[in-house]
DNA sequence: CTGAAAGCGCTAACAC
DNA sequence: GTGTTAGCGCTTTCAG
């Protein structure tokens, strides 16, 4: 009694085989672009193939000990448009070199990590991408272990990551900075990033760097935790705004954040950019659209996740390949929402 | 001479077997939870499962008959927030069945479909969620022949597709346009959504039909057609307040175009909400957060997803389970966007 | 250059 | 209850 329900399909190598009046084997052959299969053979076999509307079945590819031609995707739990962005750069590499893509979140099965890891690295996927994980070394060990391909997005900082690709973040920071110094600020507010973020403490850097090269002395009253979520951003910007003395102008680690940042000065009664002047990271697609409109540091997002995907694929097929940290620049994208301090 | 870079791995049920003294069978059944297995060497296998550290092997399972724990999601090529929270809704359906994820993305390979829904219905994959799809009809056609389980996500409208889940996106906009009458406003301009979308239809149709109710005749000039992009918010706002007669209410089909709505009114030196009105649809996070916050209709899309996935796994383990469209409940969320209308 | 044959790890009849 | 035995569809030696 067979699967009624696999009525349709089950054209497999061997029907083709038997079509093209070849054997087995050299399917096999045509199918992963092996030398060695005479010309008219080969045109046969994919001619039958078309006809015959073949499709390989990946399971038993992989099974067999070929490729699975299936990466993975570790993300955080949240989902949202910072990583939507991410996704598509990877999507589009992964497109051209006719991959698919397993979504895996952190938070999921979180007691059992090894054997998590163990899953994926089990045949089912032949890389690993990992957008900035919380935690890296508990998946990291049994990686590198496994000598299983796998590149880190937008996380460093912390620890001997080399395989991983990023933004100039501490280059942003400075840049932002700087543009707010140049702009005759000089107590300048900051509100970070989750602290344990290599991003997010390069965005630190960069921003006391600018300080010092300018001679400005860094405040510590100045820099307010945030966790790069909105409502810190209010907050921080609250405390900011009720300091004795208040700064003229607000770095916020990120664009949602620089949004929080907005709001709280429109509570304070405080005209934007007048009053004061903020400035984000990230280049959100809402930054363009808020009002005023944000001035911020343009992340490259989509291209670091096709740069990701394009390096884990170089992984795959050559295991010799020696990756380096990957940094893309990132740009100062003037709006709206940064003024020159009024001359006192 | 064994692939190196596997040296860690290949614990299989044989290894189980040996290390519990039962057979390799047995271990399948344990592993599959059939009934007939003697508690004792249940237990046995268990534990020599745990010690071993062993894990399945999905593609073995799958390629042998069993189920391969994965179902596909396919989304159209935008990746956003309105996204996000749907998957996150799925995911944790997914997580507490012990699924994965594969992601598809309409754009990818449009060239040739059937063969992409081919190789998503050869084994990889268990079953299919598409969330607004475009045009569900190249897909669904083979899906249905194929008796293959899917579960369309807020899709509707169109067709006879009642496997789906969405919400009451009729009830909603009729709820929304109420809100605006109640509030005493007559010209109530509309910008729709992408016009092929069912939910964009249907929230017109609400529009409509409590305009009517309220003896309100629809002028034509009042609605404006858009895509669900904030830029066509905010240009047919500006069509909309340039009309002789203007509006003194805007309800845009989603909050991204809200959004360019209440940037349109400002451009207009409007102040919201004593000048105009507005009013979104879907609640996304950032509708809290503008200024002034946005009233809107909340579309429970973690819900969505959640109950997609659910439904979705019920019809994997039983082909029989007759799904009928679910519709989920909007609710109007009142914020500061919208005022009465000072009489005249 | 090409065919034959041995599995990859597992599920599912089928015997015992 | 439990073990035995076929394959699932494909990749890969290994002979020709």
């Amino acid at each position: 009694m067979p699967r009624p329900e696999q009525a349709t399909s089950a054209v497999t190598i061997f029907d083709v085989a038997q079509a093209a009046g070849v054997s087995y084997a050299t399917v096999s052959r045509v199918l992963n672009n092996k030398a060695h299969v005479k010309p008219e053979k080969r045109e046969a076999v994919l001619r039958a193939m078309t006809r015959l509307g073949y499709v390989v079945n990946q399971q038993a590819r992989s099974l067999a000990g070929g490729r699975a031609y299936v990466i993975g995707l570790l993300v955080p739990g949240l989902v949202n448009s910072y990583l939507g962005t991410i996704v598509r750069g990877i999507d589009d590499a992964l497109d051209a070199a006719q991959y698919d893509l397993m979504l895996y979140t952190t938070h999921r099965r979180k007691t059992k990590e090894p054997a998590y890891v163990a899953a994926i690295t089990r045949g089912v996927t032949d890389g690993l991408l990992l957008v900035l994980p919380r935690d890296p070394a508990s998946y990291l060990e049994s990686l590198q272990r496994q000598h299983f391909p796998y590149i880190l997005i937008d996380h460093q900082g912390l620890g001997d990551y080399h395989h991983s690709v990023g933004a100039t973040n501490f280059q942003g920071a400075y840049t932002a900075t700087r543009h707010l110094i140049e702009l005759n600020h000089q107590r300048i507010g900051f509100i970070t990033g989750t602290p344990d973020l290599g991003c997010a403490i390069d965005r630190q850097a960069g921003y006391q760097a600018a300080l010092a090269e300018f001679g400005i002395p860094c405040d510590p009253a100045l820099i307010q935790v945030g966790d790069f979520e909105q409502p810190q951003g209010f907050t921080g910007a609250q405390a900011l705004l009720a300091l004795p003395e208040p700064p003229t102008a607000i770095f916020a680690s990120n664009d949602e954040m620089a949004f929080g940042v907005m709001e709280a000065a429109r509570v304070h009664g405080l005209r934007l950019p007048d009053d004061l002047s903020v400035i984000g990271f990230d280049d959100i697609p809402q930054a363009a659209h808020v009002n005023p409109s944000l001035t911020t540091i343009h992340q490259p997002l989509e291209q670091m996740g096709r740069v990701a995907a394009e390096t884990l694929l170089k992984l795959i097929t050559d295991p010799q390949f020696v990756v380096e940290r990957i940094e893309l620049p990132t740009t100062l994208v003037v709006r709206q929402s940064c003024r020159p301090r009024a001359a006192s």
